[in-house]
DNA sequence: TCTATTTGACCCAA
DNA sequence: TTGGGTCAAATAGA
């Protein structure tokens, strides 16, 4: 265990620097997009400021001596990455613990910790009418159990877990934000993992489509041409084409070179109607299994290999029709 | 009756 | 101390 947290901060830090750098490209494409909001800019840029003050931090402080733990001594979002420091180890012990540990006999390993599950995400943007129902639908049944007022933010957030929480163990949750930037585009973050078998259960009956996002390190970009778009229009009724884009910011333990650094700069998914039936069904299949997979692999794991592979592998092994391409994600 | 959503309150991390 | 994340009771809808 010791290893891997030593190991572990490393690539952490080797993570935030990587991270840092994607995402100052993404800075570099957005400054090239006219229609590129200003706060897509603004948070960017506050993202790489924390990114690497988040590194700085690791380097100052760093004595992997300390035994575990990533904590951030400036503290700013520590949050973020890691994927299953059994809370044992992670400290904070408290009431909360006790009880919650009693709750959440099932994710012990993530309990409700709130940094200790990784997290991606994906910035969907409405671009036509696919019909927008509650939370954004990706395939999983998300049951919402809250939603909050952000500070600074125009509208709240949402909070869902999966459906199967209870029933399998699934500790994946979401949240849903609407940029106030821009109306027509979702912040989706995910957090943990689908352990769930609730893809393949409800494949038998027609449901909708992929899924989420594979932790990845990838671009924000957002379509300029799409921008024009009516928010209220879109929410209302989006014909076909959403894009959607995904951010592998927090997931610590993905390694940043996954989808390769060349190609790793636009992860741009845009659906059809069209996307959303085919392929889903393998994909939502799949990315359970996925999920399963990187569970695995990633609290084993300390190689970026290691999490890479699944996705390639998963992608014929598990499921043919796994394809990021053509995800679909608003099923109606 | 069952399931999902809403919402206020609680707790934790920063 | 504050904001974010989660819980759980109340409520609504199928």
């Amino acid at each position: 265990m010791e290893n891997c947290n030593t190991h572990g901060e490393k690539m952490s830090l080797i993570n935030e620097l990587a991270q840092g750098r994607e995402l100052a490209r993404q800075l570099q494409i957005h400054l090239n997009v006219p229609s590129s909001s200003h706060g897509t800019r603004e948070s960017l840029v506050q993202k790489i400021i924390v990114s690497y003050e988040k590194a700085l931090s690791m380097l100052n402080s760093s004595s992997p001596a300390s035994g575990g733990e990533q904590q951030l001594p400036t503290g700013h979002a520590a949050i973020r990455m890691i994927e299953s420091p059994p809370p044992s180890l992670n400290g904070s012990p408290r009431s909360e613990d006790s009880d919650r540990e009693f709750k959440d006999q099932d994710n012990k390993d993530s309990s409700r910790k709130r940094k200790t599950l990784p997290r991606w995400t994906q910035q969907i943007r409405i671009t036509s009418g696919i019909g927008l129902e509650g939370p954004l639908d990706d395939g999983f049944s998300w049951r919402k159990y809250g939603q909050k007022d952000i500070l600074g933010a125009k509208y709240p957030r949402g909070y869902y877990r999966c459906t199967h929480r209870n029933a399998q163990c699934c500790s994946a949750t979401k949240q849903v934000q609407r940029s106030d930037e821009d109306p027509t585009v979702f912040e989706i973050t995910y957090r943990g993992r689908h352990t769930c078998t609730q893809a393949s259960t409800s494949i038998t009956s027609a449901p909708p489509p992929p899924p989420p996002p594979p932790p990845q390190n990838s671009m924000d970009i957002v379509d300029p041409q799409q921008n024009e778009q009516q928010p209220q229009d879109l929410l209302l009724a989006i014909p076909q084409g959403l894009t959607v884009v995904t951010e592998g910011l927090d997931a610590g333990d993905f390694s940043p070179p996954f989808m390769g650094p060349a190609t790793s700069g636009t992860q741009y998914f845009s659906a059809s109607e069209q996307g959303f039936g085919g392929g889903s069904q393998g994909f939502q299949g799949a990315e359970c299994e996925i999920a399963e997979i990187l569970s695995s692999s990633t609290s084993a794991a300390n190689s970026p290999a290691a999490l890479g592979f699944p996705f390639g592998q998963a992608d014929q092994n598990l499921c043919p029709n796994f394809s990021f391409d053509g995800p679909g994600f608003f099923s109606s």
